[in-house]
DNA sequence: CGCATACTTAACCATGTGCTTAACTATGTG
DNA sequence: CACATAGTTAAGCACATGGTTAAGTATGCG
């Protein structure tokens, strides 16, 4: 059920505000290695290597025409991050639903234990 | 605009699988370290470490009471991941809006060679 | 007080990450 | 062919990460 290891290199791919970077510009349609290159303050080997690490996480697709690597963006692993983001909250709302029922339930007479009460269901 | 430094605490906080894992746990409610210790094949220190990345991320909040500290998780945070991957799928969408009003107003005659002005837009 | 419990801190270690510069490999162009 | 262009690879370096064990600090209980 839990085969979440792809989220590793996602999660990972942007925490780095570079790679996130790449990932705006590429938001903006394909890019060049050198377009992509081009305004960012460091060397063009340190942008290939951001690259490695977005294809490495499937965020990003290229392909390489003549002497030119073209490079695109795929979404369906936001997607991924989404549902994993998503399934949280479910299980939170979930959580706070049995919550209320429980508290529904209590009798009215021990407003001053609801705070003790509360986090422990 | 783009003040988006947490956002690297955040991700990097969620790349790892045990880190995951305590946050999976936390949606359950909250708990305490040795509790969020008991399941993992890891020593409490390195558990302890990995709750002090969360912190950090402002993922998870927590306070001690007596000698046990007890660990809530902190939603806000992920609220801030899902506007940042909208924000992404905004951009993409209206260029894709673009690419499809940009075609629709192309003469017809030209179909060979749509491929290669798509990704020009 | 004496001892267990629940962390917490410190020191250490192996690997991984994010750059750098230098050198190398195509691939177009005149 | 000569030369520029666009990547790519390699080596090295500083620092971060994710674990370990050992020792220290409160706190609660009999």
């Amino acid at each position: 059920m839990v085969k979440y290891a792809e989220l590793d290199l996602v999660f990972q791919a942007l925490c780095d505000p570079t790679r996130r970077a790449l990932v705006e510009q590429l938001t903006l349609g394909p890019a060049s290695v050198s377009e992509l290159a081009a305004p960012l303050p460091m060397s063009l080997p340190a942008v290939h290597q951001h690259l490695k690490v977005l294809e490495r996480s499937a965020l990003v697709r290229s392909e390489k025409v003549g002497r030119v690597r073209t490079c695109r963006l795929e979404l369906t692993m936001l997607d991924t991050v989404q549902d994993w983001i998503d399934a949280r909250r479910a299980t939170w709302e979930r959580r706070l639903g049995r919550l209320d029922t429980y508290l529904a339930a209590l009798p009215p007479e021990t407003p001053a234990s609801i705070n003790q009460e509360k986090e422990q269901v």
